[in-house]
DNA sequence: AATTTTTATATCGTTCACGATGCAAATATA
DNA sequence: TATATTTGCATCGTGAACGATATAAAAATT
């Protein structure tokens, strides 16, 4: 009996799993704010650049626009951001954070310790998370290449 | 300006674009059996062991029953398999693989070795991936609890 | 300048995920 | 044995994800 089937040895499910699981450790941080975790990831891109095309927000958090213009509209109709259509190209959407959607950076400030303190563990110390995010990043660069690829 | 909020700092970013892309990784390889990557972790559950009640395979996968049901009848309705009520207790569903779904895994036998090739790389070998699924345990393990806490 | 191709975004349909809630069977308690 | 509680599953509503497709603007080509 081989165990290439076993759930136990499949890396996805792993991921799968801790994706989910930590997803909801977000929640009850989130939601007193009405937001969900991709809402917050795209908070997250804005805090660092404000004003981008929905193109350049769905690239940095490798999604497709698809999934991030129904996402951005039910975050404008919050009063969180607006969307302009862009002047050089009117193709462009511009996304913008409202002053609301800035001042959740100050409410969210314990966000990341607070979950990120949450996940520490035997193995996952200070010392060995760089380890882990090389790791992830390789896999995802990988991936990344891997599933375009296929689409030729 | 401190790091925080910085996307590139988040170990939960990681994880959930990891299990994206290679959920898309597996895509091309089950839907030409029109399988999705949840219902393919279903076949995983009852491969290892037929006739499970739905609860004992939403705990495996660590899921809701309110997401495993739905995914069961769409199951059921591909002729994959068959949920009778359980004679001891009449509450629960007893989930059956049919043929067609015992068969799935020969002509899926491949998929766990080419998924599996496709993710490794440079800081992910068959040395390292022990450390990395070490890791994913124990966040997961660790989660669970955490979050189990936070419904008291 | 007219036509083709590409690009940016949006719409639609299906399938998860999951919180909230409902219901009936089983179990525990009075 | 009657009542209360727990358990197993299902239903409902909302918000992602994503494949397929549409549309209009921009860029490239003829």
């Amino acid at each position: 009996m081989d165990g290439r089937f076993k759930l136990d040895n499949q890396l996805c499910f792993r991921l799968y799993t801790a994706s989910r699981l930590i997803t909801q450790a977000y929640h009850p941080l989130l939601s007193q704010y009405g937001l969900t975790y991709p809402q917050y990831l795209v908070l997250l891109v804005l805090w660092e650049k404000d004003s981008q095309p929905v193109n350049d927000i769905a690239k940095r958090l490798m999604l497709e626009t698809n999934t991030v213009t129904p996402l951005l509209k039910r975050m404008e109709a919050e009063g969180i951001l607006t969307r302009t259509q862009g002047k050089t190209d009117a193709r462009q959407m511009i996304v913008k954070l409202t002053r609301k959607g800035r001042e959740l950076q100050d409410k969210l400030s314990e966000v990341p310790e607070t979950v990120g303190s949450s996940v520490l563990c035997e193995s996952v110390t200070a010392e060995t998370v760089p380890t882990l995010f090389r790791m992830l990043d390789d896999i995802i660069e990988q991936l990344k290449h891997h599933n375009n690829e296929s689409n030729c």
